[in-house]
RNA sequence: GGUUCCAUCGUCUAGUGGUCUAGGACGUGGCCCUCUCAAGGCUAAAACACGAGUUCAAAUCUCGUUGGAAUCACCA
């Protein structure tokens, strides 16, 4: 049996859109499900778009996900170069051998210009393009190219009937052969268009399955024209839906929606979004969700991909994410969030107190201290922080509580947070509260927060009994 | 506008003629737990776009309607 192999064939136009990435999860998934090869392609034939830099956030994305390609520019293979640019030749090879055989033909038309007149277009674009080229013969034409005037390669449609392929999502799709347009193969720059590198790199690479969005359907009927008149075989389609930003607009970074490097760059781990965007349009046919790369390779089938497109919702990404940091070790938090700050951000952080902010809890205390420190020097504790509907917790019980806690913790001798929470515990009890309710009100007298790192008596550790005291004595004189 | 595609809770989805008074997850509300936040547990509200068929039986098949998307570039 022949050897699955799948590309992913972005362009570098800037950053890891999240459409494409999930596109390329799926070439990647398809490939190491059939212990196939999957390769990366880089398509430069638009050098008006061309963005430096962009092939490198490719890599670097594509490798942070831990998609692996077994053949690409930087690593090479049998089927090389995998920069389309560097093909030039190879596709004007194959394009005058396509006009020879009948499927194309060159066109010394104008480029049609760009549109300013919206009303104007509308009218323009309903109507097809005739290309008054196709009544010029092979022979005139190849003196004009030789005169040197400037020239296309157009494909020529004149199949008529209908054009049916088998989609592996979508099933049979008939388009009429009337519908599809002669369009240009190889541009006057002598760069192809992808409409063509794509078709010959496919089949020149031996790429086994091709996925892509669905907006490319009602182009393939073209590609396969091509194919056919080259004697070649089409490869198997899996068209994939579209990432929706919503019911009516997709994802776009034009409309400033987040690429894989603003999520990253915002908290997300990279695993996560790989997670969520690999079920956004598939599902394992489980109820299992949380799924790495490798679990993945093994569950994973075309066959229950989705047909309709996926709305992308940041809110599940970011419970996902979650699972995902509460999954990590202290350590690998620790360096997750060290790497983050530092190199992500570069925000200069000072590491040693970050560090020790991230370590387990009890360290936790010196970050406390400075934030405490700093707030006492105001600390104008607000009555309405303590008041807490879910802790039951009001100013009056809160004035009856502190009292109780001042008491307990000025007779005690031992300052150690075992102690301080046994003994307020207890005290709580004896008097009929809930923890809570003395240990929430005693937070808030000494940081003046309604939420800090460590618990209360944490804090009360750090400052030491008399400062303790003495908040709460403040506390009470505002209760 | 032509053509193609799509249509289950707000969102991601399960569901391939009977097991569907439609299941799960996120989110939302309530309760519980809790030394705050979070996490966790329980619970509630929430969907088959509409209309005709076919059938003993339809979320599932057919047709139509409506709604949405894509495409109609020397962009990919």
């Amino acid at each position: 049996m022949m050897e699955t192999r799948t590309r992913f064939a972005p362009s570098p136009t800037g950053y890891m859109h999240i459409g494409n990435l999930r596109t390329a999860l799926y070439e990647y998934l398809i490939a190491k499900a059939n212990g196939g090869k999957f390769i990366l392609r880089i398509e430069d034939t638009d050098q008006k778009r061309y963005v430096e830099g962009a092939t490198d956030i490719i890599y670097k994305t594509l490798k942070r996900v831990g998609m692996n390609w077994d053949e690409g520019p930087d690593i090479g293979g049998n089927f090389g170069p995998y920069i389309q640019s560097e093909r030039k030749a190879i596709y004007a090879e194959y394009a005058h051998k396509l006009v020879e055989l009948g499927g194309a033909h060159y066109c010394f038309c104008k480029q049609k210009e760009e549109n300013e007149d919206d009303e104007e277009e509308t009218q323009e674009t309903h109507e097809k393009f005739k290309d008054p080229c196709l009544n010029i013969s092979l022979d005139e034409a190849k003196k004009r190219i030789a005169a040197g005037e400037p020239y296309v390669i157009r494909q020529t449609i004149n199949k008529k009937g209908t054009s049916v392929f088998h989609d592996v999502v979508y099933g049979e799709i008939d388009i009429d052969y009337n519908e599809l347009d002669e369009g240009v193969l190889l541009k006057t720059d002598g760069m192809p268009t992808y409409n063509f590198a794509n078709v010959i790199d496919d089949h020149l690479m031996n790429i086994t399955h091709v996925v892509r969005g669905n907006e490319y359907i009602s182009s393939t009927p073209k590609y396969n024209l091509i194919y056919e008149t080259f004697g070649w075989t089409p490869p198997i389609y899996v068209h994939v839906p579209q990432v929706m930003k919503d019911a009516q607009h997709k994802l776009s970074k034009r409309n400033g929606d987040a690429s894989f490097q603003d999520l990253v760059a915002k908290g997300y781990l990279p695993e996560a979004v790989l997670n969520y965007i690999a079920l956004l349009g598939w599902n394992p046919g489980t109820e299992q969700e949380i799924f790495s790369l490798s679990e993945l390779e093994k569950v994973f089938t075309c066959e229950r991909l989705n047909k309709s497109p996926a709305i992308f919702d940041i809110t599940k990404l970011t419970w996902m994410n979650g699972c995902y940091i509460r999954n990590l070790s202290a350590e690998e938090f620790h360096k997750t969030a060290m790497n983050y700050y530092d190199h992500l951000l570069g925000r200069g952080y000072n590491l040693e107190a970050l560090s020790a902010v991230l370590q387990p809890r009890v360290e936790v205390l010196n970050d406390i201290t400075e934030q405490t420190q700093f707030l006492a020097q105001m600390p104008e504790y607000d009555i309405a922080l303590y008041e807490n509907a879910k802790m039951k917790t009001t100013p009056e019980i809160a004035k009856n509580t502190m009292k109780l806690a001042y008491d307990v913790l000025a007779g005690l001798s031992v300052w150690d947070n075992e102690t301080l929470f046994s003994s307020l515990k207890e005290a709580a009890a004896a008097n009929g509260f809930k923890n809570g309710q003395i240990l929430y009100p005693l937070r808030v007298a000494l940081s003046g927060l309604q939420t800090t790192p460590g618990g209360a008596t944490e804090i009360a550790v750090v400052l030491g009994k008399s400062e303790t005291l003495n908040r709460i004595n403040i506390a009470l004189a505002k209760l």
